[in-house]
DNA sequence: CCCTGATTCGC
DNA sequence: GCGAATCAGG
């Protein structure tokens, strides 16, 4: 066939070598263990690398919902409530450590944000928490101070606030 | 305003 | 099929 380059991609999804399809086997494979796991769009979207739209759209494409549409959430509370499904997600740690690190393992633990332990900048040290209170220069100025996991700048409740997946979406994204 | 998930529709 | 735009709710 000489002229093959003459016939134009008809009606074939176009499938290139693997660029074309951004939701690979195993993209796809993260995306339910992430759901599964209960984490949001959002997370999953940092996490894989794609945006929030891309995951809730594959998602939908999938069937997979998470029980409720916008629709049910209109009918559900007419009358009464039809049995909550509310199924127990486990999310806490895996949470913190997909969105945060992506898969690695850390002995941190998400805790509460106490203000028991703040600190001028002189006590900060390396193991203690450095997100600041209020606005520098003002009188109550000062830092958070609780425990910081090793190698953290912040504390497990800070993290979160910190490395908050849009932020990262929003990065990646350019 | 921050976030969430769901649907629409041009590509 | 894909996902940005949009919608709708908390």
């Amino acid at each position: 066939m000489a002229d093959i380059c003459n016939l134009g991609p008809h009606h074939m999804p176009a499938l290139s070598p693997a660029s074309s399809r951004t939701w690979t086997d195993e993209r796809i494979e993260l995306l339910k263990q992430h759901f599964e796991a209960g984490l949001s769009c959002s997370e999953i979207a940092a996490d894989i690398g794609v945006s929030r739209n891309a995951v809730i759209g594959k998602l939908s494409r999938l069937n997979l919902t998470r029980g409720r549409t916008v629709d049910d959430r209109k009918v559900q509370d007419r009358g009464f409530a039809p049995a909550r499904v509310r199924k127990a997600v486990p999310r806490l740690q895996y949470e913190m450590l997909a969105t945060i690190y992506g898969e690695t393992d850390a002995p941190v633990v998400a805790g509460p944000i106490d203000e028991a332990n703040r600190c001028s900048l002189l006590e900060l040290s390396e193991n203690r928490c450095r997100w600041p209170i209020s606005t520098p220069g003002e009188d109550d100025f000062c830092f958070c101070g609780n425990a910081a996991p090793d190698g953290q700048p912040y504390c497990a409740g800070h993290s979160r606030l910190a490395y908050r997946p849009h932020a990262r979406a929003r990065v990646m994204r350019g």
